[in-house]
DNA sequence: ATTATCTTTAACTATATGGTTAAAAACAAC
DNA sequence: GTTGTTTTTAACCATATAGTTAAAGATAAT
């Protein structure tokens, strides 16, 4: 592990530069002060803003894909699975918050690019396999005919958006709940015992 | 109803540039041009653009605070009520997709002056008594020791999070999965059975 | 040592945009 | 029709910021 190039501090300053504050918030300056480096450098390397941003982007994009397929790919059987799976994106989610939170603002405020920027990066690495897989996790546990995309958006649903949404919710549940020591683990807990009697229980040997 | 004036439809244009672009990203001159005014008329009502836009938000803080009382302190029985709570907050965030993609984007990436005037006009209204409301309704169910704090996280997250990712999750699911006519309805069901299987049946009489 | 690459410095340009102004015009109220 | 308010016009200013440039200096490779 060597010392970072200033390639890669300038990548990595912007990365949270842009993560932090959106293409239209970002600065710059900022992003060449954070990578103690100079703006200069910045063009020298980058030449542009956008350029700049779409790499940033492009390696989200692809590092979001990757934990994903590594989650939903896994071997085991369905309920460890499920435990692994709540727990990794809850993970995720806590450790850079603003990565949801910018995703979904980048590609809903900016320009009509990004989601086919997002599919066809998609698509490179996991052709359709996606809810082909989880479906294969509902039939081991014997509701196969819950249809995966409801399990993937109550899922993603339920873990993601409390991080996402903190600053809100802090507002009217108090910040105790969200600062306890313990809150991640019990909502693992609660996610993966409202999926467990919610759905697989209830639907299983459903027609 | 009579026809709005310039200073309500600034208001109007500004509220819709504002949630699709967010502080940074909305330009006076595109308000100005939606509202089919100019920008001298702006500053001659709202002085600023900082101005312009603390009383958008205070709008949209007000008009959310007053639908969620509204939906929260019905005096229904438990079924009724969760039914009519999923179907409203269903029906708020697919006619104003840009909501709260907007809120939960400006409190955290804007300053943080934000939350707390959110707060304050939070507290104006109800002075603690939403969690309170929760509660009482769990316990009619008989699910008295369920922390009305994961049942609100709950109930938002699954009813909020598809609308606000749905650029992102078309990507994934395909767009005729959310194109479906029938899609917030079947969602409605979907979550009310989570949340009655997951949660009501499987603690009633919990210690 | 020479060379090529990387990095800094510091000035600069161009542009977008928020904000201002003053006068005139349109409109409404009385 | 006089008066006060609202709205337009069209110019303008100030500032922030993306982007550029050229020269010099530092660093690494050969």
């Amino acid at each position: 592990m060597t010392i970072k190039n200033a390639k890669d501090q300038i990548i990595a300053a912007a990365t949270k530069e842009f993560l932090a504050s959106g293409f239209d918030g970002a600065r710059m300056q900022a992003i060449a002060d954070k990578a103690g480096a100079n703006k200069a450098l910045l063009h020298y390397y980058f030449d542009t803003k956008e350029k700049l941003y779409y790499i940033v982007l492009k390696a989200q994009f692809a590092g979001m894909i990757g934990t994903m397929l590594q989650i939903f790919g896994s071997d085991e059987e369905f309920e460890p699975w499920l435990r692994h799976l709540i727990k990794t994106i809850l993970k995720e989610i806590t450790s850079r918050p603003h990565f949801s939170r910018f995703m979904i603002w980048e590609l809903s405020a900016r320009n009509k690019q990004l989601p086919r920027l997002f599919k066809e990066l998609l698509e490179e690495r996991m052709q359709g396999i996606f809810l082909g897989k989880i479906q294969a996790k509902l039939t081991k546990a014997g509701a196969e005919n819950y249809p995966a995309e409801q399990f993937l958006l109550n899922i993603l649903s339920l873990c993601i958006y409390p991080g996402i949404a903190r600053p809100l919710l802090e507002q009217v549940m108090g910040k105790e709940f969200f600062a306890n020591k313990d809150f991640i683990a019990q909502r693992e807990e609660e996610i993966f015992k409202l999926i467990k009697y919610g759905i697989i229980e209830r639907t299983r040997g459903d027609q």
